[in-house]
DNA sequence: CGGAATCCGATTGGATACTG
DNA sequence: CAGTATCCAATCGGATTCCG
């Protein structure tokens, strides 16, 4: 299976671990999905309901320095910046969809979960 | 593909949003790769090297709350407790070994990016 | 052994105002 | 339009201590 040998990973220095905290976050998941075509600063922002201009920026900043995006500047008036997925983006686009798919496929046992233990907890605190 | 449609995810509703918040971190998708078989508490905690007491007790409760584990007591003494993976975390497996496997993958050209972009970025404010 | 509780500095993130 | 800058509140997370 695709999983990692549990023996050798995760150590302080297992190479995946810092792009995990670099790529595995909330909006910037969300942000490649809206990403698979190019999309412009405020077009982003309006599709991803609920994100800041601040944070955007951030995560755009971030994926572009990760090399997953590129961001152009359009010689227009006002000026207007196009952001798109590079080759190595796009390549993740498919475990990021993967996951995607899990999520909308577990969203009520996982809700029937939180319930469960809420109740519990509730009623040990009693 | 397997991606999201663009033209309807995302919004505030999105269920894969408050989803994603609890499940796609860096602890957590260690914590379930190093959950394949059954381990105690002090054996995950030396496996994710790096990790503090308080923030694994954090992520493990927060998977048992969302149905990825179960917490066993086992009758012993001192205490032992145990925690093991629940068919939903174990089919979460599947899509998370799929990002791992790109992050290893892909490790070296994202190092070059970055080196790439921060000298760009030293370049310009010079 | 496996936590819970507390303290506290560091980081995050929202709101707002300003700019080329 | 696409940011940057600043302020500030909230959260996070490390270290430490105590407990059944």
């Amino acid at each position: 299976m695709a999983a990692p040998d549990t023996g050798t990973v995760y150590r302080a220095d297992c190479p995946s671990r810092p792009i995990l905290d670099q790529i595995a976050d909330k909006w910037s998941m969300m942000a490649m999905a809206v990403l698979a075509e190019p999309r412009r600063f405020n077009d982003i922002k309006r599709r991803l309901e609920g994100v800041t201009q601040r944070v955007l920026t951030q995560t755009l900043r971030r994926l572009e320095r990760n090399g997953m995006i590129v961001r152009r500047v359009l010689p227009t008036s006002p000026v207007g910046v196009e952001y798109s997925l590079t080759p190595l983006g796009e390549s993740l686009r498919e475990p990021f969809g993967r996951l995607y798919d899990w999520t909308v496929a577990h969203t009520g046992e996982i809700h029937e979960s939180q319930q469960r233990y809420d109740k519990r907890l509730r009623a040990e605190e009693s």
